[in-house]
RNA sequence: UGGGGUGUAGCCAAGCGGUAAGGCAGCGGGUUUUGAUCCCGUCACGCGCAGGUUCGAAUCCUGCCACCCCAG
């Protein structure tokens, strides 16, 4: 690609979205290494709810802008606490309600930093948008492709699947050709003090929560009964919200004198008798399942492949890609059969396909059978 | 209140005179841009209570208390 932008000989404006962590640091010094016109800019698009215990936000524009100071680049800052919170963060709620588990950091992306941010960055003149997601761009026919980040410990190709091919093609990822190591590296040899940050982890740009009692801020408990398959019932529960598919923690079952010393899980929530489904063994059978059904495909060349299709797939980030087919179901939809039998599938999260180094797209799990 | 049994951490549970296993739950940390999973660590100066025997008792003895079962 050239570095030159379309409509002139000056050098392409690209915008690097900063979030104050090391590998966009690193981004946008290695646009600035490929004599791009770079600048930065820092969203906050999650006002605290309570204002004091988690106010990480403050550090991290401390740091983003640090890092433009060292630079010497302009960094801008945006609230899309509005659009993240209308496009995103309600819909989180509206899953959990339904029973389902969302993945809230797969529509952030779709949603406000690949069009909310995209949006603003060219109001601002940019060529380009930029981020620090480990993922590649690969263009074929003028055509842009989603392939996994080189480092394959880091591929966050998962979580930008959603995103159109239109939008990749307007995106540059630095970091997507190297490993994490050499990324920190770069970073610590150029003076970043973001070079030994650690990685930040939880919902993008809510961050690290004690997740069920961030959820009963919005969610009132609903309690109710924990049951075997059997009906027997072993437990209560404070709601179904707080519990997702496969999970042991937070049951607080233990020492049931008729049954074994094995841990339980969450294998069904039901949702019309308000009961909780669990498990013991984490290689329980109803834990399993081979085949699952999916809506709300996006595929990042805006057609998918033809089916039946033959590919991988992952049901969670940094699963190992699972053999499987796609085909289509009466109605709309997809359908998904493994090759091997799948633990915890869980409807809400999503299914991403990849052929190779190719991510093709993926779909919202609706159901999921043996 | 006649007989039998049981009382060990939140729960299940080993221990049978030599100085409190293990599991589940919980808690803390690690891994991780969702939620999970997973990994590591932690968790009874004390074994229903009070005495006694002994160099030494959760383990033996005595009394008391509680619960369970069978008789009534």
């Amino acid at each position: 690609m050239s570095v030159n932008s379309a409509s002139s000989n000056t050098p392409a404006k690209v915008i690097v979205g900063m979030s104050g962590g090391v590998d966009s640091s690193v981004s946008a010094l290695l646009l600035q290494q490929q004599s791009y016109r770079v600048e930065g800019l820092f969203m906050k698009n999650w006002d605290e709810d309570d204002g004091t215990e988690y106010c990480t936000a403050m550090d991290d524009l401390s740091d983003a802008q640090a890092v433009s100071d060292k630079l010497g680049i302009t960094l801008h800052t945006a609230n899309f606490a509005a659009e993240y919170w209308d496009n995103v963060f309600e819909h989180f709620l509206n899953e959990y309600k339904a029973g389902r588990t969302p993945n809230p950091d797969i529509l952030c992306n779709k949603e406000i930093k690949f069009k909310a941010f995209l949006d603003y960055a060219k109001a601002l003149g940019a060529d380009y948008i930029a981020t620090g997601h480990y993922v590649r761009r690969r263009d074929i026919d003028g055509q842009a492709q989603l392939l996994r980040g080189l480092d394959g410990n880091k591929d966050q190709s998962y979580f930008l699947h959603a995103v159109a091919g239109t939008e990749i093609a307007q995106t540059l990822f630095p970091v997507g050709e190297l490993e994490k190591p050499e990324v920190r590296r770069i970073a610590e040899q150029h003076d970043l003090v973001t070079h030994n940050k650690k990685d930040s982890t939880g919902i993008c740009f809510i961050g690290e929560r004690r997740f069920r009692d961030f959820l009963q801020q919005y969610l009132p408990a609903q309690p109710g009964d924990i049951k075997t398959p059997d009906g027997i019932k072993i437990g209560r529960h404070q709601g179904l919200m707080y519990h997702t598919i496969g999970q042991r923690q937070g049951l607080g079952i233990g020492g049931l004198s008729q049954f074994p010393d094995e841990p339980w899980f969450v294998a069904q929530k039901d949702l019309d008798r308000n009961v909780l489904i669990a498990v013991q063994g984490g290689q329980h059978p109803l834990l399993f399942s081979q085949m699952l059904t999916a809506s709300s495909i996006d595929w990042v060349d805006g057609q998918g492949p033809q089916l039946p299709c033959r590919c991988t797939a992952k049901t969670r980030y940094r699963q190992d890609d699972q053999s499987c087919t796609i085909d289509a179901i009466e109605g709309g939809g997809f359908a998904v059969r493994f090759d091997q039998p799948q633990r915890a599938v869980t409807p809400g999260q999503s299914v991403v396909f990849y052929q190779d180094e190719l991510c093709l797209g993926g779909g919202v799990i609706e159901t999921t059978s043996d």
